[in-house]
RNA sequence: GCUGGUGUAGCUCAAUCGGUAGAGCAACUGACUUGUAAUCAGUAGGUUGUGGGUUCAAUUCCUAUCACCAGCUCCA
């Protein structure tokens, strides 16, 4: 019998082989990291009996299905667990989610509590122990069903009922039965990683008027390594939450008393934002744009005939000025069309570039609130582009170029989706196909790689979303590029060409750092609080050692702040010992530390964050080193 | 919005069966003048998220409400 590889070679196998023995006909290493096949593109156990000229594929450890089979089948291995513990627990669904796994369990009055937890895992290692063999089973439907409802499965049933096929396939392991597409590892003994995260409720079927089930989640892995650096970034990321972060340095707050998802700066973080608002303004202002400013509510009829109203009008919110309806401003648009049509336009104006630091409310729903990242008040770095349609590719490329400088600043890699017209939108078919076309067209030009999201765009026009990964791994939604048709003409925009005719401009809705609130929520958990110098709240800290030194401490920290920088003195009558670690705590790149020996060699030390040394500088020389730090912005504590 | 959990001093957390709230840090006062991550002593600090109820008595039990946390979107 012949099979055919991925590479296009052929081999020759016994008859009734199955693809662990194509496994084994390639290498014993393969054999060894195989999880499951694929054959003719659908995927299948390692048991799989091949046939004449099928086309094979073995998924190993290392490919990402191979991962997804391997959850997969340790969510089946917690569910046999779970029902060896706990015979009256009905099973219904436990799919794959990103780095794991959760399944739902319908508990009756039982609620899962952290110590069932650790019973099941230990249940699970018992069964992995027992080396139970995985068998794949093909029934039709009506068989299936009367398998689960012997077993008192009914959510089973119901599931068998909406598949369309007319026999469905059941996996086997010792007391254990599940319906399920497959492919499986075929021995509990090859599950040797995983780790029970998390209990919570959730509805079958996701409906609230259905039963409420017990979900747990968990993670799995190949590796012990592995396992091990997953389960220490989820500490990390507890270590880095910025609301931790930002209670204990300082930088803002959100009040009960004022509302929820209504944050509020404290000093420490209401400078670190001017900061980075300055740097996009000068960054915007390099780049052509233009700053406008607009109000924060316009009347509701601009919301009505730009489509917010209808599309948008659940997240916002509304009062009323002498018996008028107004709208709080969802997004800056609006506004920026105005500035567009406050003038008569010429090709020869465009592209017109407006920004904003536009702050925009939106009601969010009370349960999705979260620190800085999910609020109802934000500032966005919002600019919109008026152009030609000639124009169109080269301004989406542009954005594109901007959105990686400034990426590149902060150390951020970043991966691109499309998100493509949703079920609510508003124009006409064929712009909207124009403008995700403009959007494909311009990330080719620069040869980015990008994944579509479907039906995920703004109800104006197609997006295009960048996801940038922070220091430990995780992605965060920041900039956007939208293109969009549709509002230009609903605002009637025109431009006079060169044909002396007027024309209708194309608009892009972007923004950098998208919400700068979030982001300076991705900041904090991306650099743990500890922040470069050019945006630290206080750069430099001074602090005597005794009182002799006192008078030469106040004239270094004038110098300093004279040369614009942000610094704070520690003259307190404590030990330096106890000023360190305080400021080490408060995460401040550099100490000057100034006693006996500073003042009379009329020189500096500074200690660095990192807890180095830099001994007898000159206090110019040191200004120069900090210049430099600043203004390059440095990722460095010292250059 | 829904489900579950949580809410005690500025912060982090205690308080047995319902018996009237306590510690560390911070703050304040005093002493100590100190060389690279916590000097010592003392003082003060609370309508236990908020409203209502049960009780002789409520941080504790019930109820409403607000807020926070996790999940609810990934569907064999």
């Amino acid at each position: 019998m012949n099979i055919v590889l991925a590479d296009g070679s052929q081999r020759v196998l016994d008859e009734g082989s199955s693809v662990l023995d194509a496994a084994k006909n390639i290498s014993l290493g393969l054999a060894k990291k195989a999880v499951a096949g694929e054959v003719n593109g659908k995927a299948v156990d390692l048991g799989y009996i091949l046939n004449e000229g099928d086309k094979v594929k073995i998924i190993t450890e290392s490919d990402a299905e191979g991962l997804e089979i391997l959850r997969h089948s340790t969510a089946h291995l917690m569910a046999q667990a779970v029902q060896r513990i706990y015979p009256d627990v009905k099973v219904t669904i436990g799919p794959v989610i990103k780095d794991g796994f959760y399944y739902d369990f319908d508990t009756g009055e039982m609620k899962f509590t952290p110590d069932d937890l650790q019973k099941i895992e230990k249940e699970m290692a018992k069964i992995a122990a027992e080396k139970i063999e995985v068998h794949r089973k093909v029934l039709t439907k009506e068989e299936a069903k009367k398998v689960f409802n012997d077993m008192g499965e009914n959510y089973k049933i119901e599931l068998i009922d909406s598949i369309e096929d007319p026999t469905v396939s059941l996996y086997e392991q010792g007391d254990f039965m599940d319906l399920c597409r497959g492919p499986h590892m075929d021995n509990t003994s090859k599950i040797k990683h995983y780790k029970l995260l998390s209990v919570a409720g959730a509805y079958w079927r996701g409906d609230e008027k259905n039963p409420q089930l017990q979900r747990i989640y968990g993670t799995s892995w190949f590796k012990k390594d592995e396992l091990d650096s997953y389960l220490n970034m989820l500490e990390e990321a507890k270590k880095r939450d910025h609301r931790k972060i930002g209670k204990e340095l300082k930088l803002f707050m959100v009040e009960d008393e004022i509302g929820a998802g209504f944050p509020i700066y404290l000093p420490k973080g209401g400078i670190l934002r001017a900061v980075l608002e300055e740097y996009e303004r000068q960054e915007h202002l390099k780049r052509g744009y233009d700053i406008v400013y607009g109000p924060a509510i316009l009347k509701s009829d601009m919301w009505k005939r730009s489509g917010h109203y209808d599309n948008y009008g659940e997240n916002m919110y509304f009062t009323k000025i002498d018996d008028v309806e107004f709208g709080i401003k969802p997004m800056n648009c609006v506004n920026h069309i105005m500035v567009y049509k406050s003038d008569l336009r010429s090709y020869r104006d465009l592209p017109l570039k407006l920004f904003e630091l536009g702050t925009v409310h939106r009601h969010e729903k009370s349960g999705v609130l979260h620190g800085l990242m999910r609020v109802r008040a934000f500032t966005q770095d919002d600019a919109h582009v008026f152009c030609t349609p000639e124009q169109l590719n080269g301004e989406i490329v542009k954005i594109i170029d901007f959105v990686t400088d400034v990426m590149n600043v902060f150390g951020f890699e970043f991966e691109i989706e499309v998100s493509t017209k949703p079920e609510k939108y508003i124009g006409s078919d064929d712009n909207w196909e124009k403008a995700t076309e403009a959007l494909f067209e311009a990330l080719k030009i620069k040869g980015l790689p990008y994944e579509i999201n479907e039906g995920d765009g703004a109800f104006y026009g197609p997006k295009i979303d960048i996801k940038l990964k922070d220091a430990i791994g995780r992605f965060w939604q920041c900039a956007t590029i939208q293109a969009d048709f549709n509002l230009p003409e609903r605002f009637d925009l025109t431009y006079i060409g060169e044909d002396g005719q007027k024309h209708r401009p194309i608009m892009l809705h972007r923004v950098i750092l998208g919400s700068v609130d979030r982001f300076i929520g991705v900041l904090t958990e991306h650099f743990a609080g500890s922040f470069p110098v050019w945006i630290a709240p206080v750069q430099v800290k001074v602090m005597n050692i005794t009182d002799d030194s006192l008078a030469r401490c106040k004239e270094v920290e004038a110098a300093l702040r004279a040369e614009g920088f942000r610094v704070q003195g520690d003259y307190r009558n404590e030990k330096i010992n106890l000023k360190i670690r305080e400021a080490q705590l408060e995460k401040i790149p550099h100490m000057i530390i100034l006693g006996k020996n500073e003042v009379e060699n009329g020189t500096i030390t500074v200690r660095l964050r990192d807890g180095s040394n830099k001994n007898n500088l000159d206090l110019s020389d040191y200004i120069s080193v900090l210049r430099g730090l600043d203004i390059n912005k440095s990722l460095e504590l010292w250059r």
